[in-house]
RNA sequence: CGGGGUGUAGCGCAGCUUGGUAGCGCGCAUGGUUUGGGACCAUGAGGCCCCGGGUUCAAAUCCCGGCGCCCCGACCA
């Protein structure tokens, strides 16, 4: 390809929309262009990196026996319905009408088309288990589009589905695609953590997501250094030695004036935060709930509403409390009856505590779980925070950020059994299949790529992902110069190198700024001066120095540093 | 959906406080001189100043109401 008739144009500032590096690099270099928010166009260069992220993607997911197959952008309501999904999503399912009034939806992930397929195609256990991917656009109406490519609302989505007989197929099977997956990402150039994360709306029963530890993420993670524990704090859980538990004594109600927090109230009654009971009210769903942890321990929402088994919970206001007949400040499940109360697993082994009276500044001391209070669900509810110490080792756990490149699930029955995909077991029995899925956002792993691999001047790319292998330039317009650079220009492209030969009248400052703007792995100069010595120069774009190399060795030296690059990203 | 910011040429911005018919840099077009890290000279094109309403002799500027976009939060396979 020729600079002068590649379409799109590289831009010296970058957009005042853009603030994430990726986002400013990825508009600047002419890799795509905002449509509107969320939305997105791909240019040539762009779009040539997804499709070397499909390329490799397409290998691993083959490799592990998928197959791929495309399904419709464009579903009707019924599937949806079927599911429940139609229910429960809310307004990131994007739905509207046909012309005959029927309700029709746009993909959001097609668990109910894969599904659909499924038991019109599978009657025997002879035809299990497979596994189906697509590289496909998703359409999502997100709240909050946010940092380019890191959070759309269009975006192309690479999702599997296997089926199984059996849990134990899919347990088997289940961690070959999370190998598929750390392949993926490191054939990408990206170093990712395999994270424990809740199942949210896709339900099932266990998932995993693939984060890119990296500042800008969305996502908090939970790390052990030691033994390798990773998870999202959603469902991150900590280890909870009783710090020092006092055996329970006699209950007795003390004076406690003003004291509404666990600090103030510790320290008043001269004990620690861990030796006092911290009860919180919530509203799940058209319920009140009274949630109890230790009072050193925090409660982690999505635990809650996981133990809960509803979709969200939020923390009641102090008056909506009040009006139920609470006393904020001084709320314990100590002589309360008539309240739904959960406790975090942590309170039963916590001996004696301080809790509250429920009556203005008073408290109770040597409350006991099991003789003065019971709660009717006892679960992990409590938020793993930075330093706590690990589940499995007791190391202190690392906070930090991350991105969210790829998740899997095991689904188990929930979608085949809604839409009665099921099959025939070898002693005639029927059964649902049993399936997994799992997604991995193409365009946000592109930006994750240019986050890590990027400097000041612009992006480094992976030679496995790169739009181009080699930024072919001239200094000078001698004639004698631009012969040679078309002499092997031809002859790059006659070994298969990608080439992009930029033949444009500019000076060679904006070429060389393009050069490492755009970041092709190397980068071949031919100028007057070098030909004189019989030679063009090449440099690495991660190298600060560049080499002359004889003209008639560039396309053998180009070769090896290319090989040399590719080391770098291979597996296995 | 809450909080904050912002909207003027393709991009980056000034002008708005104090109303008087729109400007700078880059980019773009043409001609010429240039060519090892975003060259120089000359000429030129390009604007529903986000939209609607109001105040006024007069609105990019003041007032009211919308909308777009960005950031934080809520939310999120």
């Amino acid at each position: 390809m020729r600079s002068s008739t590649l379409f799109g144009r590289t831009l010296r500032e970058a957009p005042a929309e853009a603030e994430l590096v990726s986002h400013r690099l990825m508009l600047r270099a002419g890799l795509m262009r905002r449509l509107a928010a969320g939305i997105y166009s791909y240019l040539p260069l762009g779009w040539r990196v997804m499709r070397n992220i499909e390329a490799i993607i397409r290998e691993e997911m083959d490799a592990i026996g998928g197959q791929e197959i495309n399904m419709p952008v464009v579903h009707p309501a019924e599937i949806w319905q079927e599911s429940g999904r139609w229910y429960e999503v809310g307004p990131e399912l994007a739905r509207f009408k046909d012309r005959g009034g029927r309700d029709l939806v746009l993909g959001m992930t097609h668990e109910e088309v894969v599904t659909d397929l499924a038991r019109r195609e599978v009657d025997s256990h002879r035809q299990l288990p497979f596994m189906v991917y697509q590289l496909q656009t998703k359409f999502r109406d997100e709240p909050r589009p946010r940092g380019g490519l890191i959070r759309v609302r269009e975006f192309v989505m690479k999702d599997a589905y296997s089926f199984h007989h059996h849990q134990e197929g899919l347990d088997a099977y289940y961690p070959q695609v999370c190998r598929a997956y750390i392949n993926i990402c490191r054939r990408s150039g990206l170093d990712v953590v395999m994270v424990a994360s809740d199942v949210g709306m896709m339900g099932g029963t266990g998932a995993h997501e693939f984060m890119l530890v990296s500042e800008a993420g969305e996502d908090t993670l939970l790390i052990c250094s030691q033994c390798g524990y990773a998870a999202n704090r959603e469902v991150a859980v900590l280890g909870k030695t009783p710090a020092s538990p006092v055996a329970t004594g006699e209950l007795r109600a003390v004076e406690t004036p003003g004291m509404r927090d666990i600090p103030g109230v510790a320290a008043f009654l001269g004990v620690t935060p861990s030796q006092t009971l911290k009860t919180l009210v919530f509203v799940a769903g058209d319920q009140l709930v009274l949630a109890c942890i230790r009072g050193d321990l925090e409660v982690n929402e999505r635990k809650l509403a996981n133990l809960l088994k509803v979709a969200e919970t939020r923390l009641a206001g102090e008056a909506e409390a009040r009006s139920l007949g609470l006393v904020p400040g001084y709320v314990s499940p100590v002589g309360l009856t008539g309240y739904r109360i959960v406790a975090d697993d942590s309170v039963p082994k916590a001996g004696a505590l301080v809790a509250g009276a429920n009556r203005e500044d008073h408290h109770f001391t040597g409350a006991g779980y099991g003789r003065d209070f019971v709660a009717g669900l006892v679960g992990d509810i409590a938020a793993a925070r930075a330093q706590d110490p690990c589940a499995s080792c007791g190391n202190g756990l690392e906070m930090t950020r991350g991105i969210e490149v790829g998740n899997t699930f095991k689904l188990g029955v929930k979608y085949s059994r809604a839409l009665k995909a099921v099959y025939l077991d070898a002693a005639g029995q029927e059964l649902p299949v049993v399936m997994g899925c799992y997604g991995l956002g193409v365009g946000r792993l592109a930006a994750c790529i240019v986050e890590k691999h990027h400097d000041e001047r612009g992006i480094i790319w992976p030679v496995t992902v790169a739009p181009y292998h080699v930024y072919l330039m001239t200094v000078g317009d001698e004639e004698e110069v631009v012969l040679a650079a078309q002499d092997l220009y031809t002859e790059l492209q006659a070994h298969g190198i990608p080439v992009l030969y930029d033949d444009r009248e500019v000076s060679a400052g904006v070429k060389f700024n393009d050069a490492d703007l755009l970041g092709f792995p190397v980068r071949a100069t031919v100028s007057k001066r070098n030909l004189r010595a019989g030679a063009v120069e090449v440099k690495r774009r991660r190298d600060t120095e560049a080499f002359r190399v004889p003209v008639d060795s560039v396309v053998d030296s180009i070769e090896q540093t290319l090989a040399q690059e590719a080391a770098a990203y291979t597996v296995r």
